[in-house]
DNA sequence: AATCCCCCCAACCGCGTTCTC
DNA sequence: TGAGAACGCGGTTGGGGGGAT
């Protein structure tokens, strides 16, 4: 049997949540607190899902959260745990006090991927790109081996392009080599195994073989 | 001043896990 | 012990805001 939705989507308010929504919410929580999430919007007068009620509870309303930008010691943090864990953001997010996963998971997508790109190192597995690139070539063949530098020497001149003109590679003429992928790629949702069978996300179990998308 | 483009982040979706009966 | 319900998690989406053109 499927799985049943976890609230009538007909009868549910679904976007941005309003000060009078929040407040109607943090004063239901504050009363009673958060035992049952599927009854909480009905008791507490709020056309939601219950699931919707614990995300605004958790990322937003809970009076425990820090707002603010993140501090350096923070983001040293999330480097650290996420060269050791992964995409594992709750363990992540339950070392900072105050930030949740959804928070960490933003950051480290916006901002520390970026910046760890930039100094050089793959957000992935938090090896430097020289090195990354020294340990393949030990396990390839000579003629692999030319063969992939190119790919990186493409992929570099594509990042730099980018970098320099803002540019996506697409956009300039490529006759060699066709476009992997467009500019915004809206992988299926289902397109790898179910979680139980995939392995973990550790940063070791993944490779950097596709150019990192231009940022 | 208007339009375009990109970034950021709040919210959603679907699946795995845990709980309850 | 198994089935169904509830919860929690990670990936993804989309809209608003702001900078660039």
């Amino acid at each position: 049997m499927g799985r049943v939705p976890c609230c009538e989507k007909d009868n549910v308010k679904r976007g941005q949540w309003t000060p009078e929504e929040d407040n109607k919410l943090l004063t239901y929580i504050t009363q009673y607190g958060t035992r049952n999430w599927r009854l909480i919007p009905k008791n507490a007068g709020l056309q939601r899902c219950g699931k919707s009620c614990r995300l605004r509870w958790t990322n937003y309303l809970r009076p425990d959260l820090k707002h603010g930008e993140f501090t350096d010691a923070e983001e040293q943090t999330i480097i650290k745990l996420h060269s050791v864990v992964g995409n594992r953001w709750s363990v992540i997010a339950a070392q900072l006090p105050g930030r949740t996963d959804n928070d960490v998971k933003n950051h480290w997508n916006t901002k520390l991927k970026k910046k760890l790109s930039g100094m050089g190192i793959d957000p992935v597995t938090h090896k430097s790109f020289s090195h990354l690139m020294a340990e393949i070539a030990t396990t390839l063949a000579p003629p692999q081996v030319a063969h992939l530098a190119e790919a990186a020497l493409g992929c570099f001149k594509d990042e730099m392009l980018h970098l320099l003109t803002k540019k996506r590679p697409s956009d300039f003429p490529s006759p060699a080599v066709p476009d992997p992928a467009p500019a915004r790629p809206r992988s299926p949702r289902h397109a790898s195994p179910p979680r139980h069978l995939r392995p973990p996300t550790t940063p070791s179990s993944a490779s950097s073989w596709a150019c990192p998308a231009p940022s």
